[in-house]
DNA sequence: TGGCTTGATAGATAAATCCTATCGACTTGA
DNA sequence: TCAAGTCGATAGGATTTATCTATCAAGCCA
């Protein structure tokens, strides 16, 4: 039953029951079967089919939603008992949008002190994956924007503010100033992640926000990439306080903070918002409350060392 | 997998693999291995049995509230599915305490109506064993005291208020009276509820209230019982106001007001908090909900008649 | 039309489920 | 202390279920 049950999540998110059987690691005669079966004891159909995968029906929809529950908590259940005997094991899947992957270690490195036995995987997806990463329980959490776009069933502790700075060398233009605004950083050429980003989108919403428009010089969906382009000193970016100072800056290259509007997002943890949580979750969601607080000081540390000295 | 869980659940409630084994309809040397199939899945012993059933191990009692939440949502599901294709139909399971069974109707005529495809079971069930009953998914809803004893996982609706009366001869002591004291009640012979139904306990806590003792000459569950002795005009009894209305008094039959203190229970629906509710629990709530008003406001009816007479 | 993809179907085989019958440990009462 | 009863585990066998490989039919695209 409850094998059905994932036969159907497999289904939603592969949309192809060859792929879903492969999913599933049965063959794809045992997934169709399997989905047939339910739709007989349910007395309805749940997927659309002629000749290929039509989605689901108003039903199948249904199905889903409770499948994911069900399948969701019988997972939960299963580690939980699992942690009562040989503590937290397993596999801790994480997606984290790619601006917040350097902060990442910040969670990763004291949960695995406190539970050597778990192992981790980190995605770099957009916003709008990780949520549906979320939703079909392929991630135990998320590290994403908590503002801006409607978050699903999830809860969420927000770990930090992104505030953005125009990386650049110093001797290129702008490169001498102690703040620049977004309209001087609007005529500036720019590399700067794919639209499908929702980092882009922001950047490029303040853009539009002083009356210029965003058309930078240079795409990608890698922040290293971007980084080792403005390495070179002939390009610039704009990125997250937080990710440049990981980088690493040199004397030349030079993290100059935006003004005009200060622009700040909050970056946080999302979990499935499940009652009660799969221990290897609410394991990871105690880590970031400890050090959120951390992370937002580390911010601020600069300053405060500049009066001090 | 589901079956298993179920299994647990039976098990539970039962105490016993045979009779478990009996209400899941399999035998009993089937249940046997199915609990020993979870235990090999899990890794753990659930249940401490030595050549008999000693209860759960720690994890056995984490994978019961898990089961019941799995097994209960596997439920729901089927419920809704079935009711988007043919309105609500199957059975509704009330388990009510006996001083509130007479306005089960109440709720049950309006939700016929809505439903007539829905069939009911209506149980007679002290306080503490409703709120069992819901745990084990045995009952739908139950209808019990919101105050007084704590409630477990449970959403509640309140229904209406229970004050008390002494339910006795008009020639009998006190039988002229328009109202009369807790004092003075603890004085005359009474027939009273059990002490395992919580009706009781409130009574004697307020009769222990005056100083004085509870001593009634007979004690029954059933409520109907107590009525018929009163019946005869040799005895009385005390009951909640709108249940001596409902049994119908006469001119020698009267419900005498008990003041000092002047008792209020609140009596209201309890369902599994369970989010999102089993359609047909649900379609009660919404009758519970638009009943409520029109239950309480019966009891006040008397005196603002009074008062326009 | 011919080749390709996709899901359904057929038939064989392996696996599981579930039953009856029985055993052995414990409890209880004479 | 022993006989009877209770309770859960176990054994063995019949049946059902699950899953695989191979193949088919419908749709799609060129």
């Amino acid at each position: 039953m409850i094998d059905k049950l994932d036969f159907i999540l497999a289904l939603a998110r592969e949309r192809h029951f060859g792929r879903a059987a492969e999913a599933c690691g049965v063959t794809q005669p045992t997934l169709s079967a399997g989905v047939k079966q339910l739709e007989e004891q349910m007395g309805v159909l749940l997927v659309n089919r002629g000749s290929r995968f039509q989605g689901f029906t108003t039903e199948g929809q249904r199905v889903l939603d409770w499948a994911r529950r069900i399948v969701g908590d019988t997972r939960a259940m299963r580690e939980e008992i699992n942690a009562l005997r040989h503590g937290l094991t397993g596999r801790l899947r994480i997606a984290a949008i790619p601006t917040a992957l350097a902060m990442v270690a910040a969670l990763t490195t004291p949960y695995r002190e406190r539970h050597p036995n778990v192992t981790f995987t980190v995605l770099s997806r957009t916003s709008i994956e990780i949520l549906e990463l979320l939703e079909n329980l392929e991630i135990d959490a998320g590290i994403t924007y908590l503002e801006n776009e409607p978050v699903g069933r999830v809860n969420s502790v927000p770990l930090y503010h992104e505030r953005y700075r125009l990386l650049t060398s110093a001797e290129a233009p702008l490169g001498n100033r102690d703040s620049v605004t977004w309209a001087e950083v609007a005529e500036v050429p720019l590399c700067l992640l794919t639209p499908d980003m929702q980092n882009r989108r922001i950047i490029d919403r303040l853009i539009k926000s002083t009356g210029h428009e965003s058309r930078p010089t240079l795409e990608s969906d890698s922040m290293i990439l971007l980084f080792s382009h403005v390495r070179t000193g002939r390009w610039a970016s704009v990125m997250p306080a937080k990710l440049a100072e990981t980088l690493g800056l040199t004397v030349t290259l030079r993290a100059i903070p935006i003004v005009e509007p200060e622009a700040v997002q909050t970056i946080g943890l999302v979990v499935p918002s499940r009652e009660p949580m799969m221990p290897i979750t609410a394991a990871l969601v105690d880590v970031a409350k400890r050090v959120a607080p951390q992370l937002d000081e580390m911010e601020t540390a600069p300053k405060s060392a500049r009066k001090r000295g």
